[in-house]
DNA sequence: AACCGATCATTGACTTTATCAACGGTATGG
DNA sequence: CCATACCGTTGATAAAGTCAATGATCGGTT
């Protein structure tokens, strides 16, 4: 028990890390594919993890954002955005319906189409989720200043439509 | 009298998404955690398309490329710096040995540990897929000058570990 | 040498996400 | 009115992620 020192050489000074970060030379490191997924494999395991007091995940998070906006998305139209199947969608509105969150309303111009908005209480759930993620975001970017921060939102912006 | 314009016009011309690019206006659209997301799943969506013929996704292009990078990974290694469970590097290792690009090598050093090396098939075949996704890397940041895409890189390493 | 706890790869059960086809209700254009 | 296309919904299925348990092996201790 105790402080296991890390197996792995028979250095006389025990390494702090496992090694896995000689891997960091490797071609891999390079690939922005890989990178976005790593990055957005921590970042969205951080965020879940805090968010999960309030019930929700980052995706449900996503819908009640736009609910919340004003905006009056359809399903469809969360579905384009999000980049989700249409199903999923129906499968979180459904479950934001149950913690009261938002509301199904029939587009007047469209009776097949649904507008999904937020409910007072949804209002409320979404700041509150959204204070959790800035800082759940201020912990993945921790060693990054603000100015790299902004950078890095307007290049994520520029490839991500 | 729609005031926006609704989807179908049969102009044969650049058909673009219907209005969802007003949600850009969002809050969403700066959370960095959404756009990653966003980012990594146009970028693996291409990714994974481009490299259907080869039989394989990105996810094994990452196992193979470490392993042809002669750093001898272990399996538990290579969990961790992808960021997968142990029992999914068995499922990856697994199809790739069975496409005879990768071998399993007990180490001497500890018999429990077992590396994994590209054989030579291995190595061809991960320099063809190297080039469809530099090809399909190209596609994704299509925007970016050679500037913006050594930043992007720069500041998705720093966040990426 | 023999035990002990820890680690590695592996398997299996299970949950969550993703993908796809089909269907009722509705709109649009002929 | 009719044909066609679309929206949300359901259900089936595949892929990906999570977790616990196991056999073999290791390191250290007695």
């Amino acid at each position: 028990m105790s402080t296991s020192p890390r197996q792995g050489e028979a250095k006389p000074d025990a390494m702090e890390d496992a090694g896995t970060e000689r891997f960091l030379a490797g071609e891999l490191a390079q690939q922005v594919q890989f990178l976005t997924a790593r990055a957005r494999g921590r970042g969205s395991g951080h965020a879940n993890q805090m968010l999960a007091p309030l019930g929700i995940k980052v995706r449900h998070y996503s819908v009640l954002s736009l609910a919340a906006s004003g905006l009056k998305p359809s399903q469809r139209e969360l579905g384009e955005f999000l980049a989700l199947d249409p199903s999923q969608i129906v499968a979180l509105v459904d479950s934001l319906e149950e913690l009261g969150a938002v509301q199904r309303e029939t587009d007047p111009r469209d009776r097949r189409s649904k507008i999904i908005v937020a409910t007072d209480a949804g209002v409320e759930l979404f700041e509150k989720a959204r204070q959790i993620l800035l800082e759940s975001e201020d912990v993945t970017l921790g060693t990054l200043s603000a100015r790299e921060r902004k950078q890095l939102r307007t290049l994520l912006l520029k490839i991500a439509f």
